[in-house]
RNA sequence: GCGGCUGUAGCUCAGAUGGAUAGAGCGCGUGCCUCCGAAGCACGAGGUCGGGAGUUCGAAUCUCCCCAGCCGCACCA
């Protein structure tokens, strides 16, 4: 509600600036520092004192006396050097909040553009950890909030079920452990499995380490898996589908779901990097170096930064050229994720079979690429206006000759709108390691953080730590409401199991490094999602109790504002602590906006958080129940259901559900 | 070497597009449950915003130069 307003103030002060002055300026506006100085802030003459060389306060002066009233703004006062404030009016505000909160946000028309955001794409070898939670966790996040914002989002898990990370658990099933691969198959159907794979292929790298020769094995356990047939191929097949199932049941507690999982074998049988290789060779993105270290790879030219370079014949430059197809004729990663990138936009030719892979529990089906053998009913998939890569910071170099490959084929438009969506590692502190017995060097143990690796079994284990914060959090629900039967406990635990650790993740902005601590991550108290949570759990409790009290109360009450005591309530110093309330529960789409512009959902998480702390103090200073004058109290009631309903509202943006108790 | 990210309170981090007195959580200290639940609230201590120069009416924010740390720059993904 608030950014409606305001985007109406600055085109208003726009409109009147260009009307008295003749002059064209951008209105910047912000939040004055004090309520008591409006709700809105504009500086804008200071710039024009600049352009009309007169002082800003007298050009204040001017223009709070003669603009034209605007609607939802009550006053207009000059302040400091030469600020415009402009005061909301209260009660009205209110009212358009109170309505707007009963309203079902707006969904995407099916005709809408589309986004699609690529997130989770673990390689599916292993059990998910940590860091593979971040990815989700962000991306997911970053789809609810698209969707909230009114667009229509695809979501897709690119699964690499063709690596040279499956290649190598793979080796360590024939080589090591010595499995059959029908033996492999009846240890794919026992629980945990991800978690046999997580040691397996850490003792794998140890198996190499030991005698390199044995690194030939994975060459030849890669060639069997790429082309699909053979022993390996076998055994990968039954491997990869596994553990993507153990991923997709990790993600699911967490609540994330996914609308397709392309996989690269896909990518491979329909021959996507064909068409890709033909189109980059007729635009000249991509030549033969003749020459160099490069001699004989395809590869294309970029700048530092990623952007392709005129692709002129020569030899010397090939040198620092991204090789694309190597000398012996296959392709690397990033051609294949050229290919994917233009197949995402539509722009590539060809499209994948799909079939059902499976069904969550709201219904939602997520469907996988194949080859061959399709779902004719299928719905559309691709064909995107925009596309979010939620991928780590690591990869900005990489996803850039993406970007310059788009380009050099001259879809200007496609690139720019190929977003990669950054964000830094979760690492863990020295101190956390230790405690998951692993023994760092004398180099590790000095750094800040050791970094979390597949490779070395290094990590903390997605499904371990949610365990921990389930047993925690029913700790704690068990000692709080020992009267609830055993299965709503440990609903309410789990609730407040994924509050902590989805809030974890998200509070933090896309640059920083998650530094993780068991400490941090298992608090339940101070910023954290529970605090969230329980911030609505109070709200609730509020209305059960006045339900038992009153059961005659008319809920209906609520949803209509009286102007003239709101008015009065909103006034004074109750009045304006009532009103920060108001205005913060009013604040959602703005948050919002800031969030998809900025593409950073810590904004959201931040909000709530205020949002909660705001109604603890709330809660903390005004007794709702017991309030005699009635029209306070229904006033009272009126902002309890509106930060309910604008709280809820935001944690379900963060995939946190709010309990009824807790 | 080239490119990117980071440096704000003891610790972990917010301060998007320059704006009024730089904030939060944790930790520490002191208080607050006969009360709609204390997973809470209040108060307090704690800052050369890495350093320096510049642009500006105004800089944590923009520019340049240093310093420190991290990450990229594979015929791996």
């Amino acid at each position: 509600m608030v950014h409606v307003l305001e985007a109406r103030i600055r085109a208003a002060l726009a409109a009147h600036i260009r009307g008295v002055y003749n002059l064209d300026v951008a209105v910047v506006t912000e939040r004055p520092p004090r309520i008591e100085m409006g709700e809105i802030a504009t500086p804008v003459c200071f710039d024009l004192a600049k352009r009309l060389k007169r002082a800003p306060r007298q050009i204040a002066a001017e223009i709070s006396a003669q603009l034209p009233p605007i609607e939802g703004v009550e006053r207009v006062e000059v302040a400091g050097g030469g600020y415009v404030n402009l005061f909301f009016a209260r009660a009205a505000f209110l009212a358009s909040v109170v309505k707007d909160a009963e309203a079902a946000p707006a969904l995407a028309p099916a005709d809408a553009p589309k986004c699609i955001v690529e997130h989770t794409n673990i390689n599916p070898n292993k059990a998910a950890h940590i860091g593979h939670l971040r990815n989700a966790a962000l991306g997911d996040t970053l789809v609810r909030v698209l969707r909230r914002a009114g667009r229509r989002v695809e979501v897709q898990n690119y699964i690499d079920n063709t690596g040279v990370q499956v290649a190598d658990v793979v080796i360590g099933f024939v080589h090591i452990a010595k499995k059959s691969p029908a033996e492999v198959q009846a240890l794919a159907a026992q629980p945990k499995f991800d978690y046999l794979c997580w040691d397996l292929y850490a003792s794998v790298s140890r198996f190499f380490e030991e005698d390199k020769t044995r690194m030939a094995l994975r060459g030849e356990t890669l060639q069997s898996i790429e082309s699909g047939v053979g022993a390996a191929s076998e055994m990968a097949g039954i491997v990869a589908p596994a553990i993507v199932r153990c991923h997709l049941a990790t993600m699911e507690r967490l609540g994330i779901e996914y609308d397709l999982l392309p996989r690269e074998s896909e990518i491979l049988h329909l021959k996507f990097w064909d068409s890709a290789f033909e189109q980059l060779k007729q635009r000249n993105a991509i030549h033969l170096a003749a020459s160099g270290k490069n001699a004989g790879c395809w590869v294309m030219r970029t700048d530092d930064t990623g952007n392709a370079a005129a692709a002129a014949e020569g030899t010397s430059e090939d040198d620092d050229a991204k090789i694309i197809v190597r000398s012996n004729g296959t392709v690397t990663y990033v051609g294949k994720d050229i290919a994917y990138q233009l197949w995402k936009f539509g722009l590539l030719g060809k499209d994948f079979q799909y079939e059902k892979f499976h069904t969550y529990a709201d219904g939602r089906t997520l469907w996988s690429s194949v080859s061959s053998g399709g779902d004719s009913s299928a719905p559309a998939f691709g064909k995107a206006a925009i596309v979010y890569n939620v991928i780590d910071a690591r990869q900005a170099y990489l996803q850039n000759v993406v970007v310059a490959g788009l380009r050099a084929l001259g879809f200007n438009g496609a690139a720019d709108r190929s977003i990669h969506f950054s964000y830094e590692i979760v690492a863990l502190t020295p101190r956390c390691a230790r405690e998951l017995g692993y023994t760092l060097s004398e180099e590790d143990a000095k750094k800040p953080y050791v970094e979390v690796s597949g490779r070395k079994g290094l990590g903390v284990k997605a499904d371990d730590l949610l365990d921990r914060l389930e047993t925690a959090a029913l700790a704690e629900v068990a000692e709080r409401h020992p009267e609830l039967p055993a299965d709503e406990q440990t609903g309410i635990a789990h609730a407040i199991a994924i509050g902590a650790l989805r809030y974890f993740l998200l509070k933090f902005t896309r640059t920083a490094i998650i530094a993780f601590d068991f400490k941090d991550a298992l608090s339940f108290e101070g910023e954290t999602g529970p605090y969230c949570q329980y911030a609505v759990v109070r709200a609730r409790n509020i209305f059960r109790k006045l339900q038992e009290q009153e059961p005659a109360f008319a809920m209906a009450s609520l949803a209509r504002v009286d102007l003239a005591a709101a008015s009065s309530l909103l006034t004074g110093i109750d009045g304006n602590s009532f009103w920060e309330l108001v205005l913060l529960a009013g604040s959602l789409g703005t948050q919002i906006e800031a969030a998809v512009g900025a593409q950073e959902p810590a904004f959201i998480a931040k909000y709530a958080f205020q949002l909660a702390q705001a109604f603890n103090l709330f809660y903390h200073h005004h007794r709702v129940l017991t309030e005699e004058d009635s029209a306070k109290k229904v006033f009272l009631l009126q902002l309890s259901r509106l930060v309910e309903v604008k709280l809820v509202a935001a944690l379900e943006l963060l995939g946190i559900e709010a309990p009824e108790k807790m």
